[in-house]
DNA sequence: GTCTATATGTTGATAGAC
DNA sequence: GTCTATCAACATATAGAC
């Protein structure tokens, strides 16, 4: 079963960077990240490390996709369209308190995502997709808890979906500002408001988090 | 009464320079904003734009508070700490639907407010000023609503400043990346679902700003 | 597969002529 | 007050030795 040959190893050895890379950016932080910084990090060559991401923006787009594959695996997907609203903003409000414990990846993916925007972007279409794929999945649980009568009426499932993705993105830009702002504590007081009977589960196991919505 | 003098000729100069600047950014678009661009843009050289600004987060800085100046103006202070959350939601939405006719402001913003997370750059506590202050008023009359009877209960009212300038805010990253999003449309569900009475006449003037809340 | 060395470009800022 | 010319610093990407 030993896979033998270039390919294997370089699908390993590529993984391995990732991970390490991950990592460093994670605790350390990134700003202006260069290539030659995370070269650095995990022991290669800038030269060595674009051997296997052919550009900056491969890379950095690579990072965030494994980290998005970690998460998943971790507090589960998220954007599973068939899960429940409650299981939906469970997993979202635990990456949100683990987003808080590595900045240099928020600080990341801010900085990409306005990048990003720009339509000729090699991560463009991904941001695009990523973004779409998260507001299927919670706009189709909202709407069944609208159904059940636990979610307010008020608002259109794809609003609402729009809603939670810009509260997270734009409370992650303020909490880059002032780090004792409580992202979680915010978007359980949001969800509390919108579908109380999503956060009643979520919650319970995060007592600490709605000591300061702000501060 | 006609000043003398180089010092108020420099002034006069610097606000023509950022009105100009202003308006082209807004018009044209700015991706990775550098201060040539600009001075293209307003047709100085590099050099000479630089005699007036003395750096280039001074000059972008310089940008947004003369844009939130010029807002200001023309749709009321959506800031008033003792305006009625009425007029605050009604100056608001002018605002974000203004935002959505100067991309390069946008953008601009977005990219500045990422810049600006670090604590050591420049503009960071202009940031975090503007932010505390917009809050503030916003907090204040959701307050007042919340007395009323009219806003929900469910929410404090520091965590309903927090979400409606973070849905603002990240609504403008999706917006960057997809511009058939009708920010306004998505906002104003939003305050129908947690101020009720702040919308009705806030969104009266602008029925087309519902016709679709996502794309 | 990984390195050193380098090509090539851009940036923000400064010096000095006019 | 505005320009041209130039600067050093830094980026990404590539070529070629090993």
């Amino acid at each position: 079963m030993a896979q033998r040959g270039s390919y294997a190893k370089g699908v390993a050895k590529r993984e391995e960077i990732l991970g390490r890379a991950l990592d460093v950016v994670a605790r350390e932080g990134l700003r202006g990240a260069s290539v030659k910084m995370i070269a650095d990090a995990v022991g290669l060559s800038q030269a060595g490390l674009l051997h296997y991401f052919d550009s900056k923006e491969e890379l950095f787009t690579a990072i965030l996709r494994k980290r998005d594959e970690l998460d998943a695996a971790a507090y589960g997907p998220f954007d599973d369209p068939h899960g429940s609203l409650d299981d939906i903003a469970d997993g979202f409000l635990h990456v949100v308190r683990h987003n808080a414990e590595v900045p240099g990846l928020v600080q990341l993916f801010a900085q990409l995502s306005v990048d990003a925007a720009d339509h000729t972007h090699p991560a463009h279409d991904w941001f695009l997709e990523r973004s779409r794929h998260m507001r299927e999945g919670t706009a189709a649980a909202f709407a069944a808890s609208q159904e059940r009568g636990a979610a307010t009426p008020a608002l259109s499932p794809e609003a609402f979906a729009r809603i939670l993705q810009a509260v997270s993105d734009g409370l992650q830009i303020q909490w880059m500002q002032e780090p004792d702002l409580d992202m979680a504590g915010v978007i359980s007081q949001l969800l509390a408001a919108l579908a109380p009977s999503s956060v009643d589960a979520a919650s319970s196991d995060a007592a600490s988090s709605d000591q300061a919505a702000s501060r």
